[in-house]
RNA sequence: GGAGGAGUGGCCGAGUGGUCAAUGGCAGCAGACUGUAAAUCUGUCGGGCAAAGCCCUACGGUGGUUCAAAUCCAUCCUCCUCCA
């Protein structure tokens, strides 16, 4: 993998990230696919929106349908169809989210499997491993997760732990194919952070990621975070925020030098009925939309505005009909696929703080603190 | 003609003397969702008001019993099943 930047405003940045399956111009929006599609779009569509990485998950894919099955089909690639660059997580999401389900201790993590309740354990070295064995892009290395709020020794306990797996996940990574991205915790402890951020820049990983942001904390705190460990990775190697976020949410990323982005947001809205115009969110299930026969994006590119009324979406979206599901994802993806290019071509033409001002406006309910204008 | 059963809020459907403006579900109205246990979840859902309270209207119609009726009695209307 090679990544170079091609300009930058303020830290502001473009650049171009080369890996075994393809070029990524950044900033990019990674729309995730969890099980190895994108729910309600297939790959090839996918990528006609200009999708150029897709993201998967170790953990709910060593589940089902296992790691071996996937080797055994020619690696994730082949086995999905999807033709860009793949990162994986690596189950470090899960620790959170499923904190129900697991047990954790220097090891790694030992959850009950949340499909049938079998005992599943990942560590930092079967992580890096089993993601190579797939033939991903962009591997991450496991990582502990922490909610907010968390005392602050407890927190700097998870990041020990998480930089000790991070040391061993360096270790373990052995395909040059296959990058190995770090990931900065510390919860929201400017402290930690730094601390997170130092030791992993001596492990000198492929990429750096900001991790356990939007995890219950108010809205300030992840962006001061995002702030502040934003000047302290590296600039010579992609700097990854994940799970974000909203359009608000990337922009602010963006502007603090963040290179790759991924969220569900615009998939899973897409499904609630949440679609996203230039003029803010709509939720087409409003009675308000029942005739309206505008597309919902009159300036969107994706082939719904194209061809669709707010109207009819609507009626399919009540009607829990299907396709409702496919034609919002469709929209959405694409708006922040567009939302994301239209900045990147702006950072490279120097109008990048006129289009971000436009934004802020049309997001300002997203903007807590107005940290965006 | 005879015998039995049933009529409840927009719909379906509980409730069989007071704790019932009436369980549930659907529909409706709105909200949430951030490295996906999510095509999910939450709130609201007769009307009015100076609104954690009060008033009005409501369980097919009418009348009655009772301190109190969706619930008991009488009668009428409508629908369903079976027998002639």
């Amino acid at each position: 993998m090679r990544f170079e930047v091609t300009s930058s405003q303020g830290r502001a940045r473009v650049g171009r990230l080369h890996t075994a399956h393809g070029v990524v111009d950044t900033p990019a929006f990674m729309p995730v696919g969890t099980l190895g599609a994108v729910k309600g779009i297939g790959p090839l569509d996918l990528a006609a929106l200009g999708a150029q990485v897709m993201l998967a998950n170790l953990y709910h894919l060593t589940l089902r349908p296992g790691i071996e099955v996937i080797e055994e089909l020619g690696g994730l690639h082949a086995f999905t169809g999807w033709p860009g660059v793949l990162l994986t997580d690596s189950g470090g999401y899960q620790v959170f989210s499923l904190a129900e389900l697991r047990e954790i201790d220097d090891q790694g993590v030992r959850f009950r499997n949340h499909l049938d309740g079998s005992p599943v354990a990942l560590t930092p070295e079967s992580v890096v491993r089993s993601q190579e064995r797939m033939g991903v892009d962009i591997a991450m290395v496991l990582d502990e997760c922490p909610p907010w709020p968390v005392e602050a020794d407890v927190a700097a306990a998870s990041l020990e732990r998480t930089t000790r797996w991070a040391q061993r996940s360096r270790e373990a990574h052995s395909i040059a194919a296959t990058a190995l991205f770090g990931i900065v915790q510390g919860s929201f402890y400017p402290k930690l952070r730094e601390r997170a951020a130092d030791s992993l820049r001596a492990l000198d990983f492929d990429g750096y990621a900001i991790g356990g942001v939007s995890v219950g904390e108010p809205p300030r705190l992840g962006r001061s975070t995002v702030e502040q460990v934003g000047a302290l990775l590296p600039e010579d190697r992609p700097r990854y925020l994940m799970g974000l976020g909203t359009p608000a949410d990337l922009l602010h990323g963006i502007r603090n030098g963040m290179d790759l982005f991924d969220c569900v947001l615009p998939a899973r809205n897409a499904r609630h009925g949440l679609l996203y115009t230039r003029d803010g969110e709509i939720r087409i299930k409003n009675a308000r939309y029942r005739d309206d026969p505008r597309p919902v994006d009159e300036a969107c590119s994706c082939p719904v505005c194209g061809s669709t009324s707010r109207a009819f979406l609507h009626h399919l979206m009540r009607s829990r009909e299907i396709t409702a599901a496919v034609l919002a994802t469709t929209h959405n993806l694409r708006f922040y696929l567009d939302f994301v290019a239209d900045l990147r071509h702006a950072l490279a033409s120097g109008d990048f703080e006129d289009s971000a001002a436009l934004i802020a406006e049309c997001y300002a309910a997203d903007d807590p603190g107005g940290q965006l204008s």
